[in-house]
DNA sequence: GTTGCGCCTGCAAGCTATTGCAACAACCTC
DNA sequence: GAGGTTGTTGCAATAGCTTGCAGGCGCAAC
């Protein structure tokens, strides 16, 4: 067995061993998902699917990144193109810092954010799901 | 002369120094954000507005806002609702915690932020635009 | 292998927000 | 005040995403 498909089985057996039904259009999306190196868009997850399987639905690709999302499996950021972009959760966290003048989108470690975490845990009594985030702003090549 | 209309006679001020011209629309989706105490969403804008002046369309809502986001007049914030938020920038900056299990939304000073903010201008060389944060997450109230 | 429960999916309608284009009107100049 | 320029607006079409509902299918029990 390859690595991505290994991959993809273990994801697989968490669904089911938390009680979800392991579906084709589930397995399918999750593998998208997994095997696109960077981030990817609903339109395209939803286009690579229906390659394997004509018969699915945009709104069960909605329907099942939101599922995952919610299961930590895959991470959700909205880069500011007007469309959210997916990621595998294991790929590891990191930041975005995105220009709003040039576009430039730089990537920043999540430790980063780890005391700003700690602080809203203590200081707040709240556990903040710091994993993907989008920081819109200028870069200071930028003029002005 | 009343403090609303001061201060809504100032910020239309500030778009035509700028070369913006100064329409009624505009004025009028200046004035509602204002006046809003809270903040307020676009569809709620566009009511108001339209009261008092039946043909504005709601994409001018949607460009107006777009327009003052750009000159840091109102801030933009997405509480989670599957709508947009809109808040004077004047009314000072704040950010929000929302818990994804019982929806309570506590808000946070900006200071939180500064280190933060500071971090990323040091080592990425990035002014970040940290006016409006919502961080989703787990209030510590709230079961496992 | 068969059966049945109820989770999941496809479909269609609906929601928020954006965009291209032609017509309009704010502002400047005279 | 009249006229011209060009930034703005209204309209309609469109995009991205969500939701209600009826029927389909995964999975466990036998």
């Amino acid at each position: 067995m390859k690595g991505k498909e290994k991959r993809a089985k273990e994801a697989g057996d968490v669904l089911r061993e938390l009680g979800y039904r392991l579906t084709p259009q589930r397995m399918l999306i999750l593998a998208a998902v997994q095997a696109s190196d960077s981030h990817i868009s609903a339109e395209e997850i939803y286009s690579q699917v229906r390659a394997q399987y004509p018969h699915v639905n945009i709104s069960t690709v909605y329907r099942t990144l939101d599922l995952l999302k919610g299961l930590s499996l895959v991470t959700e950021t909205d880069l500011g193109e007007g469309r959210v972009r997916y990621h595998y959760a294991d790929k590891g966290h990191h930041h975005h810092l995105i220009c709003e003048r040039c576009g430039a989108i730089i990537d920043v470690d999540e430790n980063l954010f780890l005391p700003l975490k700690r602080t809203l845990l203590k200081d707040y009594q709240f556990n903040a799901d710091i994993r993907h985030f989008a920081i819109f702003g200028r870069c200071t090549k930028c003029p002005r």
